[in-house]
RNA sequence: GUGGCUGUAGCUCAGUGGUAGAGCACUGGAUUGUGGCUCCGGUGGUCGCGGGUUCAAUCCCCGUCAGUCACCCCA
């Protein structure tokens, strides 16, 4: 066991492992295509007052889990804990509202929060994610829900569930905020450890707590969709209606909050329900973040987005069915036939075939038992008679089959689809 | 960050206060130009790391690191 680790919570693929990695990404690529998102590639490290002032400074995120350091001294720097302010940043930077009155970008890569990591939790840990910019909703809100919930279908996850609730505009959080307060504080003593510190700095959070004493007071709490300012409500149920119409199926959840302050309005979560994911079965959140622009010292622009945990995909996602990685396997009868078959692996890899071969010098026995598992259909064979006719036999595993072919034949017979 | 559990071969795991085992995997052979099955053999471990108790520790104790589960929070 060599003491040079990867450091803790960030993990490697390794090959086998690669090939779901793939379809998570290129499943999401092709449906992202389908809609008209572009890719936004963003530097995975930001000035570290991008997510301070975006993010809030009172969240978890931003007050104990973001890798955060000096760069020789002269500035604060964060490895990005998310991909909503750094798109935002892009987006404001390049003045891409000034030459596009709506905009849709997706991103995909690593982010790092430095958390205990658990099952489904990691330090570094993937995201895909859309953003529209530029337009208020709420259609576009249903069809960002509507695309999560195709993509997690696509790779054959259904056992989700989706939760949506708005936190309103203008004054709806803070009018919300004081009731919430008057009715939780004569309960003050009874709540846990936990919510009785979140009841000043963050009462919203007392909301969806798990402590069974916080969840009996939460019940009887007052219900934030009944304080929506009124263009909030309209909002709020034409998003319903689209959603009836997509046929997406969602749970209203009042108390749905979630931990970034930028959020206004439309507010969404898709929870997995595999027995796989343990307590963190959120695979999706979003929600609209119709002010945050113009905070970040942007033009005044609507915008919604969502984030999709792929790691946590990973737990639940359907078993990919194997494909062989290789056309053809070239077992060589004696050492000295090793470079006349280099030389024909190269001939066919140009013409397109995928071949590899064991050139280590071992016995045919090893050599066709290393091309039964490389999962190559036809193992081709060279001898002292192939090499001296320019031929090989190509032998297919599965049936036992054989044929002696030229060698510019051989790549036409072995290459599939 | 808090608490619980785990840490023996590449993998899954047995095991004992007296210097370590199985299955699978890998590899050689039975079959000197032919795999998958079978049989026989072989490689491989500072028993996570450090300290303590002991004549002696992989086993007991403490610490530490890593993994995992729950909480916190979130993707």
């Amino acid at each position: 066991m060599s003491k040079l680790r990867s450091v803790k919570g960030m993990n490697d693929v390794l090959p086998e492992d690669a090939a779901r990695w793939h379809r998570l990404e290129s499943t999401f690529r092709e449906l992202v295509g389908r809609y008209g998102f572009g890719e936004v590639r963003t530097p995975l490290v930001e000035p570290t007052d991008l997510f301070v002032r975006s993010i809030g400074e009172a969240t978890d995120i931003v007050e104990k889990e973001m890798y955060t350091f000096e760069d020789k001294g002269e500035k604060s720097l964060t490895l990005r804990p998310e991909g909503t302010a750094s798109a935002a940043r892009a987006w404001i930077q390049h003045s891409v509202g000034g030459k596009h009155p709506v905009s849709k970008w997706f991103y995909l890569g690593p982010m790092y929060r430095r958390e205990r990591p658990a099952k489904g939790r990691y330090r570094q840990f993937w995201q895909a994610g859309c953003e529209i910019y530029g337009d208020p909703g709420p259609y576009v809100d249903a069809e960002l829900i509507d695309f999560v919930v195709r993509y997690l279908r696509a790779l054959g996850i259904q056992d989700i569930e989706v939760l949506v609730n708005s936190l309103g505009a203008g004054g709806t959080r803070d009018r919300y905020r004081d009731a919430l307060l008057e009715y939780l504080r004569p309960h003050a003593s009874e709540l846990s450890e936990d919510s009785q510190r979140r009841l000043e700095r963050n009462p919203l959070r007392v909301l969806d707590s798990k402590a069974p004493q916080d969840q009996a007071i939460a019940e009887n709490a007052p219900d934030i969709l009944d304080h929506l300012d009124e263009e909030s409500r309209e909002h709020f149920e034409t998003l319903k209606s689209a959603l009836d119409d997509l046929g997406t199926p969602y749970r209203v959840e009042p108390r749905l909050v979630r931990g970034l302050d930028y959020y206004t309005r439309t507010l969404f979560e898709v929870r997995g329900r595999g027995g796989d994911l343990g307590a963190n079965a959120a695979l999706c959140g979003g929600g609209r973040y119709d002010n945050m622009i113009a905070e970040l010292g942007g033009p005044a622009t609507p915008a919604i987005g969502f984030a999709i945990g792929l790691d946590r995909l990973l737990l639940v996602m359907a078993e990919t069915e194997p494909k062989p990685t290789l056309d053809g396997f070239l077992v060589v009868q004696a050492k000295e036939l090793r470079g006349k078959a280099l030389a024909i692996a190269q001939t066919l890899r140009d013409a397109g075939a995928r071949v590899d071969a064991d050139l280590r010098g071992g016995s045919m026995k090893s050599q066709f038992r290393r091309a039964d598992k490389s999962s190559a259909p036809f193992a081709l064979i060279l001898g002292e008679r192939e090499a001296a006719e320019g031929t090989v036999q190509v032998k297919e595993l599965a049936t036992g089959e054989q044929r002696e072919l030229p060698i510019d034949q051989v790549a036409a017979a072995i290459i599939r689809d």
